[in-house]
DNA sequence: TATTGTTATACTCTATAACTATA
DNA sequence: TATAGTTATAGAGTATAACAATA
């Protein structure tokens, strides 16, 4: 329950009690470490509310993607997604194997799968939906509408330059 | 080069153009999805900057934190970082074995292992805050000292209620 | 030559369950 | 009974490299 490690405190600033967190040290002046912590919540939130589908955050972001581009190409998502090829590859086996998409050849491009949702994978799409509108509230009801926009497009210009991952030279 | 896709626009606001990134549709209201990119994008650029030195971030943090509180227990750096305790213990195996940390039984609690750095642990991590802050300001450099004060700030908000996984039941 | 899909390998992280020794 | 560490297993994501078919 407690700790035997209340000794030493850094500073005056930075003393912890029994049964409080630890000192962070100089995580706390990092943001990468804020951002994952953050990111680590949403996650630990989403993944408990999509519990009975099970659709990871990426799963759903790449049905998404399909429902707004019918017959995108793995890689053009993957290169949105700033994912590697092979992984993307991955992620869609999943989901063909449980028929939520399917990979049509595309008659232009031969080299190309075209990718499209499933009758099934539409319905999937709209529980996800729904249950990530749940889930979503949780966090963004913490936030003003103008501070949530301010927040966003923070978050926006943190990954504004983002690198497409299988452009070059492989 | 091009996709093939560059049709059935959604609506006005959201045309696209071939080479242009792919319409994110309903993705681009979704606070965790924004959050999830800017993660991605820290985390690509961290390890390429950590390259030579191969600490991921969550074994940065966890050095960090053990440099912060010496003596302190597997568990409850887990529960800080809201990590499972198995988890934990593959990470802190891996840093053992590359004798960054030792274990030693606690005094104490004797179903307790004290974490300490170890010499070459403390140059590593040395190294590492300093490569570390090359690749942070790449970031934070983006914002004001105001613009960043209330981005973090937010971000503290989304991770605010975080859950200790390793506390009840099991 | 470059691109798309594909396969294979290896590592990290995550989640769960169970066991042990200690408290 | 509960806790800390431990072990084992399985799934998911990531990174890299290579190959075939096609452009």
């Amino acid at each position: 329950m407690t700790r035997h490690n209340d000794l030493k405190p850094a500073n005056d600033d930075d003393v912890f009690e029994v049964g409080s967190p630890l000192r962070t040290g100089r995580l706390d002046d990092i943001l990468g470490f804020h951002l994952r912590m953050a990111n680590v919540a949403i996650y630990q939130d989403y993944t408990a509310a999509m519990g009975d589908i099970g659709l990871t955050q990426k799963q759903f972001a790449v049905l998404e993607l399909i429902a707004a581009n019918p017959r995108v190409s793995q890689i053009d998502i993957a290169n949105q997604l700033s994912m590697d090829r092979a992984t993307m590859m991955a992620l869609v086996n999943r989901l063909e194997s449980r028929d939520l998409l399917e990979r049509q050849p595309s008659p232009i491009d031969r080299r190309r799968q075209e990718l499209l949702l499933t009758e099934a994978g539409a319905e999937v799409l709209k529980q996800a939906r729904n249950i990530q509108q749940q889930h979503e509230l949780r966090f963004t009801s913490r936030f003003s509408p103008e501070e949530l926009e301010q927040f966003i497009e923070g978050l926006k210009r943190v990954y504004a330059d983002i690198i497409p991952r299988n452009s070059q030279t492989d």
